[in-house]
DNA sequence: CATATCACG
DNA sequence: ACGTACGTGATATGA
């Protein structure tokens, strides 16, 4: 048989220090337990083990590898995070079935010996898991000793035997032992022969095998003088770290390895444990099922059996919906395939393949049924491109969740379900292949009077009704619609850069004296750092840092960073812009992009695939790629931004009277703010003067630190310092309000928005330091940029709103945060402007006016 | 699949 | 003593 045991305390510190930091979203830390279970899998994987015993210590913190050698035991306690940790891991391993084993007064070290020695003597085989070297004394025979060690930032486990240990050490595993009598080890007190090193021990032992033989022919033996008078200085010492180095192998503990198989008896505990903690994933890797988790209520909170109707006909099923239906479409490559209807107990499905599935989906979308669907913005999709309207839609459980918990990853049905204690039953159809789709159907009653409860609870019903759901349609319409390209501008643009960047390229290689792939970040600080030994500034844990900042710093020096600075910005431009978006030209000419509207944590939406909202404006040359955004034949584009929307908002929030009378006087608030931080009258500030005021003001929603903004316009921490206490002395409303902000957030667990959209922050609970640092700045930002999201949110629904009350062509294609750009017949385009300025300015009431400005134009360049 | 870099607000 | 501004997505390299 096999016996694979774990050092649980190696094991899980190595979890802990690997992985970041987790929380649960109520704020309990889960990683050292997610790495622990994580590292235990694969340990299982690799050896497939009978049995498995998992040792801890039971007074902890002694940290006995060298690479904790810091964590010292008085010195360096656990950390809390990692204690608290440590009972809810033990009782999980528990409930999956694993034995553990902790004995008062032993270190897991020499339960690991006794266990292996009792292979050994049994004749089973034996691994040995641990991250601590002196382990590797334990190998012998049967028993090999995995360890777990951190090479480039990668956990990697090694394995070894007597065999391995003797081509790297030129020993026996047991002669290790007294390699580390005579060395000794600080970070175990074991205090070995003073004055003989790794290197002089590892010599010793190789040549002469033991302590007793070196010490019994000490005067004969061919060693160095100094070495033969510090050997017999210390013979007391070294036979007492031989003792201590000794891993004992008669630990009270149990060791019939029939007692070790691993049996999780409980499973439902322990997926609801897994549950509680949200790691979700561990329960595949268990081999559990989730509905596990909830199955030992009682017999009624089981559901029926499901049963599942295919649609024979399209007036069939359109009979059916009544006044409300609940929906799960399933989606394929972005688009709906199959749809799924639950009715009371009924489940029906009406597939692609069928021939009335056109008929249908037409007659559904417009049906006057009330509609809860999972996603709404893939039926408003469909509806656009059916030149239809998808009606009385009033749920969308996606945006739900979101609102709800707007910093989970994924929203999946089955995700929900858990998180809202809902049972997920199975359907097996015919061919006896279970069919999820139809019990994702069947949950989406019961998850939306979870969700609806809660959202009422938030008083975040408004924010869905209102807004998001609203919002959905505005952006399915506007995937839709896309945003035409010219396609040859943007392929010869392509061509004449990649001719510069094979000059650049040549270029490059000659100065380097050498070709190499400068994409490459490692090659290239080979290249720059080492073989042209150009002075580094700044490191990555993997190497040297090349990013452009550190760069441009050796550009005025060094020809060949300049060369490399302007491959850099080219090849970005080329391959993510050019080559990029000509990837994804639809067949109408006109890119389509995708917005997810349940990705931020602040209310934002983001743009993908592609990201029509990182189009590159800050440099001349990748300006020029906005010309060819275009609009389409006798059309014209109508661009309006907010101006200075986070800082009116900041104004607002915080209802500082110096900056909403600045505002509302129509000053140029960087300038007001250059004045008062430097103590200037307004028309004495320089072009520098304002553009660091501009500065702090960013830095100001940012949640700043002098350190960073010192860094960022290049001046002293002092004057930093000094910058930020002028503002915060002048405007001093917005000062308190930002210290309000984190307390509130600290009370409440979270941060909100003016429209009461909440962002978590189990982060201002952390016992680490820069975790609680980064939760107050999010405390003071997530407001600011959540309520500014919110208000364009407001004003894209009242455009598109108007835009088709007033039986307009004119139409929304994109949004860029702050920005709005919309494509009209040129008949129109002052009309949209006017109306997309005058929806954007009134989108929100607040102390200070809000401010869009717009233009028309032919292209992006030009609109913006 | 993670890391480094860089594009935007 | 510590590390250092908020929010995103795409690309390339390399383990």
């Amino acid at each position: 048989m096999k016996l694979l045991v774990i050092d649980g305390n190696s094991i899980v510190n190595r979890a802990f220090y690997g992985i970041k930091l987790l929380t649960t979203k109520k704020g309990d830390y889960t990683n050292a337990i997610y790495g622990f279970l994580n590292i235990l899998l694969k340990l299982q994987d690799t050896c497939e083990p009978d049995a498995v015993a998992i040792a801890f210590d039971v007074h902890a913190p002694t940290f006995r590898h060298k690479m904790y050698a810091d964590y010292k035991a008085g010195r360096h306690a656990m950390p809390d995070e990692l204690r608290a940790q440590m009972p809810v891991l033990k009782n999980l391993l528990k409930l999956l079935g694993y034995k553990t084993i902790e004995c008062e007064g032993w270190e897991a070290d020499d339960i690991l010996g006794t266990l292996a020695a009792s292979c050994r003597s049994e004749g089973n085989e034996c691994f040995i898991a641990t991250g601590d070297r002196d382990s590797l004394q334990l190998a012998h025979d049967g028993v090999k000793v995995l360890l777990a060690r951190t090479k480039m930032g990668q956990a990697v486990t090694d394995v070894y035997d007597e065999a391995a240990i003797m081509e790297e050490y030129g020993i026996t595993p047991q002669a290790l032992i007294q390699v580390k009598a005579l060395q000794g080890d600080s970070s175990d007190n074991i205090p070995g022969v003073s004055g003989v090193g790794a290197k002089t021990a590892l010599d010793l032992i190789q040549r002469f095998g033991t302590l007793d033989y070196i010490y019994e022919n000490l005067d004969e033996i061919d060693i160095k003088k100094g070495v033969r008078e510090k050997l017999g200085n210390d013979k007391e010492k070294a036979y007492l770290s031989l003792d201590l180095g000794t891993i004992r192998t008669d630990a009270p503990v149990d060791t019939d390895i029939n007692d070790y198989t691993v049996n999780c008896e409980n499973k439902q505990k322990a997926v609801s444990e897994f549950v509680r903690l949200e790691l979700f994933s561990l329960i595949d890797k268990f081999s559990l099922n989730a509905n596990d988790a909830v199955a030992d209520d009682t017999e009624e909170a089981k559901p029926a059996e499901l049963t599942l109707e295919e649609a024979q006909s399209a007036q069939s099923v359109l009979d059916m919906l009544g006044t409300e239906v609940y929906v799960y479409p399933n989606i394929i490559d972005n688009d709906i395939t199959d749809l799924y209807f639950s009715f009371g107990e009924r489940i029906v499905a009406v597939r692609s393949c069928q021939p009335f599935y056109e008929e249908f989906v037409k007659a559904f979308l417009q049906s006057s049924a009330i509609k809860y669907t999972y996603t709404s913005k893939y039926f408003h999709r469909l509806a656009a491109q059916l030149g239809i309207n998808c009606w009385n839609v009033q749920g969308d459980l996606m945006l739900s969740a979101y609102l709800l918990s707007p910093s989970d990853s994924k929203y999946d049905i089955e995700h929900l379900c858990l998180e809202y204690g809902v049972v997920l039953p199975s359907y097996v159809n015919e061919l006896g292949s279970e069919d999820k789709l139809v019990a994702y159907a069947a949950v989406l009653k019961p998850l939306f009077e979870k969700t609806n409860e809660k959202l009422r609870e938030a008083e975040q019903l408004r924010l869905l009704f209102d807004i998001e759901l609203p919002l959905a349609r505005v952006l399915a319409k506007m995937e839709v619609a896309g945003f035409e390209v010219d396609r040859e501008g943007i392929e010869q643009f392509g061509s004449k850069l990649s001719a510069r960047i094979k000059e650049l390229t040549s270029e490059i290689y000659q100065l380097a004296g050498r070709e190499f792939n400068i994409n490459s970040p490692k090659q290239l600080g080979v290249v720059l750092f080492e073989e042209m030994m150009i002075p580094t500034k700044k490191k990555t844990k993997s190497g040297y840092s090349t990013k452009a900042e550190v760069l441009e710093e050796l550009a005025t020096d060094y020809p060949i960073v300049s060369l490399i600075l302007e491959y850099r910005s080219l090849s970005k431009l080329n391959s993510t812009y050019c080559e990029g978006l000509l990837k994804v030209i639809g067949s109408d000419g006109r890119i389509h992009t995708s917005f997810n509207q349940v990705e931020t944590r602040t209310g934002r939406i983001s743009s993908l695939e592609p990201n029509l909202q990182n189009i590159p404006i800050r440099t001349e040359l990748g300006r020029e790629m906005r010309k060819f955004f275009v609009a389409g034949e006798g059309k014209m584009l109508i661009d309006a931004d907010y101006s200075q929307i986070e800082l009116r908002v900041l104004a607002d929030l915080a209802g500082d009277e110096a900056m909403i009378s600045a505002f509302n006087n129509g000053e140029d608030i960087h300038r007001t703010t250059a004045a008062q931080v430097f103590n200037l009258p307004p028309e004495m500030v320089t072009p520098l003067l304002r553009s660091r005021a501009k500065a702090v003001n960013f830095g100001i929603v940012y949640g700043i630190g002098a350190f960073s903004l010192a860094k960022d316009i290049g001046v002293t921490n002092k004057e930093a310092k000094a910058y930020i206490d002028g503002y915060l002395n002048h405007f001093s409303g917005v000062a308190s309000y930002m210290n309000k902000m984190i307390d509130t957030a600290k009370e409440n667990g979270y941060a909100e928005t003016l429209f009461n959209r909440r962002r978590y922050l189990p982060e201002l609970a952390s016992s680490n330091h820069m975790l609680r640092a980064f939760g107050k700045r999010v405390a003071r930002n997530m407001p600011i940029q959540g309520t500014a999201a919110d208000i364009i949110k407001i004003a894209m629904v009242r455009v598109d709103n108007r835009l088709e009350a007033e039986n307009m062509q004119a139409r929304l294609i994109l949004q860029v945060h702050d920005e709005l750009i919309v494509e009209a017949p040129e008949a129109e385009a002052e009309k949209a402007l006017e109306i997309v300025t005058e929806e954007m300015e009134n989108a929100c009431k607040m102390k200070v006016k809000l401010l869009a400005d717009g233009k028309i134009a032919k292209n992006w360049y030009d609109a913006h």
